[in-house]
DNA sequence: AGCACGCCGACT
DNA sequence: GTCGGCGTGCTC
């Protein structure tokens, strides 16, 4: 070795809380650098750390890296400050956060400058083609003329509803050509224009946007306006004084509600270049955005949850849209929530954050409370919507069709007169939720989980919604051998059924996982609600997201009755959300609207407060209830999830830990105690939660622990990960 | 997480 | 006789 060499420490995008040391001979490589490097048997993109001395290695043969990737780091200050706390406070691999932050060909190696991109355009042969010649085939038209204006991508074709068949039939003909070439990197900067007239304000928007232009540093402002209270045009009202500086803007959105009207909306009101970052994007296409973002050319960045470690030059505001909605939280891996981290970059940052939502999170409400975060209330709707009515049905002794109450089905039935629409929300897919047996009330179960199969009478089979396995719909009973199988239940396609049997003037529209699997079908099944091509819309949750479907003035929450007494204690802050939510969905235009709740519980207090004094009077009780029971955000929790084949492998494992679980004041560990599910695909599920009256104790507890996972032989029988803050304990 | 090594069941 | 099932161990 010459004396040149010199070490680093290196993360690695493994689930290994530790880094690992690497030598070369480079000289200068910065923190946070991609290296690639020899592990094991295969070969890794990882990240640099820090330098160390050769006094510090261990044991271990120190390998070369094979190649230093970035001469220049490739994170702005604040992204690899971010990386670094992400890991720290979620006690997570450093690897993987930092892979996580980075489009999937920066991950891999690529180098971050701008990918050579594949065009197609018009040869001379393809100029001149005779259009009248091709009359019968329209699409073959669509894509000359298309390209008569200018090369396109192949993914800016195919969203013109050119299909990849089409295209080789042309370039058969010799008519269209691809060549490449790489974007060019050299512009940055904009100027700033607006295209449209800004909206004037009402009185309470005048003042949240005042408010938010008068913070210079590190703000964050809880904007809670109801549905149809102008949260967007505050929004855009303060974007426009940190565009005009020439600062750059993220906005946040949740990952079902980043629609085409939205990115319509900013671009009609700016005439600024705007980037969007979502799951639609090619891998190119999203490191062209991250570059993009940068570099500063693109002036405003939406995106989902992962854009939120989107690099920017000249950062001058974050928005997080909805800031209560679940998909801001990852579910698996790097657990973290984008909303926490948003904050946390605002800060780094010293910019302002708005967190916008008609129902905040107890965490936000609380924070708004004690006064850390602004409080921005707008109350108005504005354009004189009128305010919606609420009424509870009770379902005890009425008459039921397919989940549909008699009174309910009334209602329904005169809106529907009146020319108007409905929605009906039912939180199960498929036909119906169990398969039963008549003669001896046998249920057909997955079995390799403890739950029911669903009834898919379109695909004619059984579904098990929680390991996705299908068989078919049995026809004699798995006990007694009867044949007089009978469904338990409703799900979203019986209800779908029903209605179109009771009411066979209307058209009905079924909204749910089911009917939107094909990509960009979700798109077009909400125009066609939101032009009343369909009277009656049926769907699941995910129908409850931001849409704006004018003629709607009856929405139906069809069964509550599982989030009233359920063993998740947020549960009833999400039904508050969704009743909320769902609620601003009536008569949003001009028309009045009513909401109405099915429950066999109708005096139950959640219902009570929610229906006569509002959301926010609901969270500020639960929040009294939080603060009795040193529930977040009074506590602080972290979970340890952990599941194997083994039943009694698991155990062991979460009871090991917990022996080693030092006494300390104020924390407190729970279990092992089985999932909510208790068997899942196969797999015996347990898990393991740690109560802390700090988050500093928890984090102290928790760095003491980790260490000794990996010592804990029982451990390593079993698949595991830790949940800080968790949301969802399924 | 991968990937290799290692030891037991149904098949060319 | 082998292919491949997943338990176990290791990665600078």
């Amino acid at each position: 070795m010459t004396a040149t060499q010199r070490f680093f420490e290196v993360s690695l995008p493994v689930p290994l809380r530790q880094t690992f040391s690497y030598q070369t001979d480079n000289q200068g490589l910065p923190i946070g650098a991609r290296v690639r490097v020899p592990f094991g048997q295969r070969q890794l993109v990882g990240y640099v750390v820090a330098e160390q001395s050769a006094d510090d290695l261990g044991e271990y043969q120190v390998k070369e890296i094979i190649e230093v990737i970035d001469q220049q780091t490739i994170w702005t200050d604040d992204i690899w400050q971010l990386i670094v706390w992400s890991a720290d406070y979620y006690h997570h691999s450093l690897g993987e956060v930092a892979a996580n932050a980075l489009p999937v060909l920066l991950r891999k190696g690529n180098e971050a400058s701008y990918p050579a991109t594949e065009y197609w355009r018009l040869t001379e042969a393809g100029k001149k083609v005779d259009l009248e010649g091709l009359k019968r085939a329209p699409k073959q038209i669509k894509l000359l003329q298309t390209l008569a204006e200018s090369a396109c991508t192949r993914s800016s074709i195919s969203e013109q509803g050119i299909s990849r068949t089409v295209m080789t039939v042309v370039a058969d003909k010799g008519w269209i050509t691809s060549f490449t070439e790489r974007d060019s990197k050299t512009t940055s900067g904009w100027e700033f224009g607006s295209a449209n007239q800004p909206l004037t304000l009402n009185k309470q928007q005048a003042v949240a946007v005042t408010t938010i232009n008068q913070q210079q540093r590190y703000a964050a402002l809880l904007l809670q306006g109801v549905t149809g209270s102008g949260k967007t045009e505050v929004y855009l009202q303060a974007m426009t004084d940190v565009l005009q500086r020439q600062q750059q803007v993220l906005v946040l959105v949740p990952e079902i509600g980043l629609t085409p009207q939205t990115l319509r909306r900013f671009q009609q009101r700016f005439d600024v270049p705007i980037v969007m970052l979502h799951s639609g994007l090619s891998d190119s296409e999203r490191l062209k955005a991250w570059l993009d973002s940068r570099s500063g050319k693109a002036a405003i960045i939406i995106g989902t949850r992962s854009a939120v470690f989107t690099p920017c030059k000249n950062l001058g505001m974050i928005i997080i849209d909805e800031e209560h909605d679940l998909s801001f939280k990852q579910q698996d891996g790097f657990r973290y929530h984008a909303r926490d981290v948003a904050v946390k970059r605002a800060q780094l940052l010293d910019i302002p954050i708005v967190l916008g939502t008609a129902t905040p999170a107890l965490e936000t409400l609380n924070n708004a409370v004690n006064s850390r975060f602004h409080w921005l209330k707008l109350d108005q709707r504005a354009g004189g919507a009128e305010n919606v009515k609420h009424q509870v049905l009770d379902l005890k002794q009425q008459t039921i069709e397919a989940g549909v109450s008699a009174p309910l089905q009334k209602q329904i039935g005169s809106e529907l007169e009146r020319g108007n629409q409905v929605l009906l929300f039912l939180n199960r897919r498929g036909f119906a939720p169990a398969l039963m047996c008549h003669e001896c009330g046998w249920i057909a179960q997955c079995k390799r989980c403890d739950a029911y199969y669903t009834v898919h009478k379109t695909y004619h089979q059984l579904h098990c919604h929680h390991c996705g396995s299908q068989r078919p719909i049995a026809k004699q009973c798995g006990d007694c051998g009867s044949t007089h199988l009978i469904t338990h239940g409703v799900g979203t396609e019986q209800l779908e059924q029903s209605l179109q049997k009771q009411f066979p003037d209307y058209g009905v529209l079924r909204i749910d996982r089911d009917s939107t699997r094909r990509k960009g079908e979700l798109g077009r099944q909400l125009q066609a609600a939101t032009d009343n091509r369909y009277q009656i819309l049926v769907g699941t949750q995910m129908l409850a997201k931001g849409h704006h479907f004018p003629d709607v003035t009856l929405v139906a929450l069809l069964d509550v009755d599982g989030a009233l007494y359920s063993a998740d204690f947020r549960a009833s802050e999400r039904l508050a959300q969704l009743f909320t939510q769902v609620a601003g969905r009536a008569g949003r235009a001009r028309k009045a609207g009513k909401v109405v709740l099915q429950t066999h519980h109708p005096e139950h207090d959640l219902i009570q407060d929610l229906l006569n004094n509002g959301y926010q009077d609901f969270a500020l009780t639960a929040l009294a209830e939080r603060q009795m029971s040193l529930l977040p955000p009074f506590g602080h929790m972290a979970l340890f999830r952990a599941e194997a084949v083994n039943r009694q492998h698991v155990v062991t494992a979460l009871q090991e830990l917990a022996q080693l679980m030092p006494i300390a004041d104020g924390a407190q560990l729970l279990g092992p105690m089985p999932a909510l599910m208790e068997r899942k695909a196969g797999r015996y599920r347990y898990q393991l939660t740690l109560h802390c009256r700090s988050r500093k104790l928890r984090y102290q507890l928790l760095e003491h622990l980790l260490p000794q996972i990996n010592e804990l032989a029982s451990w390593r029988k079993i698949r595991w990960s830790l949940d800080v803050d968790p949301q969802d304990f399924t």
